[in-house]
DNA sequence: GATGAATGAGTGTTCATTCAT
DNA sequence: GATGAATGAACACTCATTCAT
């Protein structure tokens, strides 16, 4: 997130990078057709075309460092995507709206590397069985939810819903129409009905007069 | 789903049913430790105190069809647990309310079961790289869209969104919320706040008098 | 060092042990030939016309067990050929002079065996790099300290020289002969030349009247 | 032993030889900290602060080349150290005695030049499987043993001992005192005590009088 | 002359499955 | 029918060395 993340220490080559981008690549594609667990040095090799695993780990210090860029790429490409459009909206709701639209969009344009995500999110352990990459790492859920509450504090949000609890039926929906890729329906539909149904969800109670629960 | 799915074709003796049935437990055991990706013959074969992994072989035809059958015990358990409570709801409105807190509650009775179901659904894959179980045979999404889209034509829940959408959006918060296991919410609440959410997202026009979109 | 040390935990199948005992003998054949370093599973596996490596791993559990089991093994066959010759001998000084010949004459016996377990010594280290089998496991320096230490309590050694020291000394002095395997000189006769030279460096004052020096 | 082994063949630029000791250096700290086994062309060439592992391939024709590198600048460093001691001393017994006095104080001034060498001795095998350096080649035993016939003939040694035999366990016991780093000990002290005992070891019968044996 | 990139054989280990007993 | 033994392909990863630039 800062603002030149890839001036890190080690300068690299042009070649270098061009090498670890191709690897990149093979492996978000990979990934997204056969499944994290499935794929192997030796399955990436094969589609970037090079002779040897032993080259995967020259360039990358291990499976987990390989599994981190690709995750910083794809997060590259959807911030890239998924911010003007936010940046965009007005207001809370707005902006939650464009979010959720933004996010299903995103499926329509890149769902090679969303899938890829998702299968790193879901699956990456390490030796010791924790994630690689967890959730509050791309930091998803945790900025969701500040939105949420704060959209609560401004009153364009209801009071009656937790924002973590929110935040996390928000992803949860997002990730499913992903992974389903309903059939049938286009993107552009299927994020705009998204996003009412949550619009739905969080309205605040004046304009929502009989809510059947507040707790 | 038939009425007596242990009673498949081949008869079993007593004894085989003990083992399949001890292997099933112990791999349900290590799924949910150590993700579906990290288990191996050969741990459920040390958690089952068994001496060699070929009695797992011998049992089972594979490993599709082991994880086939820890998918049906799994199921099993869940639907003898959410089955009652469901039954015991009245309208489409509150059976969509009963699934989603009995679901939630679940967690709360079976977190193994459930955390193994949840990685099976999203690591396992055959040889071809496609699930071995997907969210269709376990009928999840294709019951609530039919719930659904029957509750839309009795008029209990509104007619704008797509019911299909919708129960992927349910399943997929519901999912999200057994995954994270939010600290700090009891699963009674939290069940009961996701039902709340969706109860508002799906109610009629009539008692949402000022929607926003209608497509 | 308990009275049945192959009576462990895990009962083994005859076969079992039959073939892990073929498995330590190629190993310790291949890094008393190779050098330990040298020695891979692959070289044990090709001389114990096994048709895998994955064979050795399913009878160890690791390259360390292996090590270890090597290690027991030939601390057996040491501990056979040696103690009755140190037990038959007389008074500290005639233990010590049977332990020096004892050990040499083991390398005319078993020489294969000797070097493997030199090599092992020296060699292997664990991935933190200490050492997988330390002199102390083996109790070599340990034990010799403590004879030479009561044997100067008993006064039949000197009380000048420092017990520990002189216990790596001795050490250090028989593992360089085994090391170099000296031409020319038959075992017997080197043992006893050996011998000679710390009974000289540890015979008391009284004997040994002008003692250049008494720290 | 030559009498300038740096100036051999090959004419070196200035910077060339820079970057050989450069690389000299950190394989000796490398082989000191991590052992011969472990130590491998890119951990030096990380220490060395190379980017690549081709450079050390590029100043030396391989490994062997290297470690014979290594093995130089050890001796060299070991011999402008232990020469000027031994040359001070009087007499055949009074250099034995520097010689080992002076082995061990090294220990205390360059223990990570010694380690290394030692690691050296023991484990680096060419392909053949044999020693790359092999104790003749740096010439200890060999100048020790011509020492104490010398030292015999010359009457100030016992003769009842075999030159080559005490030789090689003089060496055995310094290192195996080098070795295991005596605790507790000061070197000083350490060196005076080892060589006190192959003093009262190799002091001829006269000075000796009841000699146990004499061969 | 010097270097970064690439190579491919080799490392120990795990895996699901098969088979003779 | 049941099981311990064996298989061999696959795994991520390291190695010393080579080579085009």
């Amino acid at each position: 997130m800062s603002a030149k993340p890839e001036r890190q220490r080690p300068e690299r080559t042009f070649i270098e990078s061009a090498r670890r981008a191709q690897i990149v690549t093979a492996a978000i594609e990979t990934i997204a057709e056969v499944g994290y667990t499935k794929t192997s040095f030796a399955k990436i090799a094969k589609r970037a075309r090079l002779s040897s695993t032993g080259m995967i780990s020259y360039h990358f210090a291990g499976k987990e460092d390989l599994v981190g860029a690709v995750t910083e790429e794809v997060m590259r490409v959807a911030t890239e995507f998924m911010q003007p459009r936010i940046r965009a909206a007005q207001g809370y709701t707005g902006m939650l709206r464009a979010y959720i639209e933004a996010n299903v969009e995103l499926l329509a344009h890149h769902p090679v590397h969303l899938r890829a995500l998702l299968e790193i999110l879901n699956n990456a352990r390490n030796a010791a069985g924790e994630p690689v990459v967890d959730a509050t790492t791309i930091s998803r859920i945790g900025l969701l939810t500040a939105h949420l509450r704060d959209g609560q504090r401004a009153g364009e949000f209801a009071g009656f819903f937790d924002p973590g609890l929110m935040a996390t039926a928000v992803s949860g929906a997002i990730d499913a129409v992903i992974t389903s890729r309903p059939p049938g329906l286009d993107p552009a539909a299927c994020g705009r009905e998204l996003a009412d149904t949550f619009a739905r969800a969080t309205r605040p109670c004046s304009e929502n007069p009989d809510d059947p629960k507040d707790t």
